[in-house]
DNA sequence: AATATCCCCAACCGCCTACTA
DNA sequence: GTAGTAGGCGGTTGGGGATAT
């Protein structure tokens, strides 16, 4: 895959008249930057960079670092324990990556991010597509739920006289609900995990949309604030996608849980109205008393990650 | 065997925040 | 108070290997 020189106009670019690589980075540079690192610490990266001997910016060297060159880092597939790890902590965290990945030891934020948009995201995806028997509307309910993005979530949520700037309206969707009371429940429902199912009411947090779970896929479940079981919410996990096309009695469940979720779905849906409702008319509460970081502490929260009942390493 | 398509992942880009002068 | 700089982060892209046709 290492091209030395990469094509394009692109490839170098010039500052102070020293020309910058950019592209993949060569053997010779990953040795340059892993001597310089491990003779001399992490400093300012710029220097790094100037100090090593490498053409190229800090920011780069950095990268290539953390991603990569990084002693500690753990190479290979993910296993299924940190499959359901970074499901159960996207749940809580969202995209933030880098808070994920901080919670499993040798993971990079962009490793994990790859991981997620290449395998979870598809098989969830899938999963949630698969025919079903029941359903009664043309288009599925959970495609719906699992297109929502973020942006769809601000629309439906905010009111359109909100001057919120992106990133705050991130946050505040981040912020606005304090997930503790759902994490409850999430080890009621392991033994279902266990047996190859995650039970994402329990586990889909509030990060996001007050009565709705908030993930990459915006809201894909609900509490019961607007009249779903949550015992009923069920995700297949990655490990049983896989045990599934073997087991017949393992897809038979799946299928009755996918039916359940689907219907919750649709209730989900039933309530928008609501939903928008009760959100639109909580925005400036949100904006006045709920944008401080610190109200809820995300790390106490996810001291609970840390007897996660799958791990079998030990988290930091 | 040749070609097309898919998919993974390394790296870049742009934005935001914190810090400093 | 403001501008400049560096670090950090999430989103996105594109190269190239794997797989399908």
């Amino acid at each position: 895959m290492w091209n030395p020189d990469p094509p394009g106009k692109n490839s170098m670019n010039s500052i102070n008249n020293v020309k910058l690589r950019k592209g993949l980075w060569s053997p010779e540079e990953d040795d340059k930057l892993m001597n310089y690192m491990l003779s001399n610490g992490q400093g300012c990266w710029s220097d790094v960079a100037r100090n090593a001997g490498l053409q190229r910016c800090g920011k780069s060297c950095r990268l290539r670092w953390i991603n990569y060159l990084r002693p500690d880092l753990k190479r290979g597939a993910f296993s299924s324990q940190e499959e359901e790890l970074i499901i159960h902590l996207h749940s809580v965290l969202g995209n933030r990556w880098s808070q994920i990945a901080a919670r499993l030891p040798g993971r990079t934020d962009n490793e994990i991010k790859n991981f997620w948009n290449s395998t979870i995201k598809k098989r969830l995806k899938n999963t949630s597509t698969s025919p079903s028997p029941n359903k009664n509307n043309a288009s599925d309910p959970t495609d719906v739920i699992f297109s929502m993005n973020e942006h769809d979530i601000m629309n439906l949520c905010m009111d359109s006289s909100s001057s919120s700037s992106s990133s705050m309206q991130a946050m505040v969707m981040r912020n606005r609900f304090d997930p503790l009371p759902m994490l409850e429940n999430k080890y009621d429902h392991m033994s279902s995990a266990a047996a190859g199912y995650f039970n994402i009411s329990a586990c889909m947090t509030q990060v996001g949309v007050g009565e709705g779970f908030y993930g990459s896929h915006g809201i894909i479940g609900s509490t019961g604030n607007i009249g779903v079981d949550q015992s009923e919410l069920f995700i297949p996990s990655l490990e049983s996608i896989s045990i599934e096309e073997n087991n017949v009695t393992n897809n038979t469940f799946e299928k009755t849980n996918n039916n359940n979720l689907i219907n919750n779905i649709n209730i989900i849906n039933n309530n928008h109205n609501h939903l928008d409702h009760n959100i639109v008319e909580r925005g400036t509460y949100w904006e006045e008393e709920n944008l401080r970081m610190g109200e809820w502490d995300m790390e106490d929260l996810l001291e609970d990650v840390s007897s996660f009942p799958f791990l079998d390493f030990q988290l930091e």
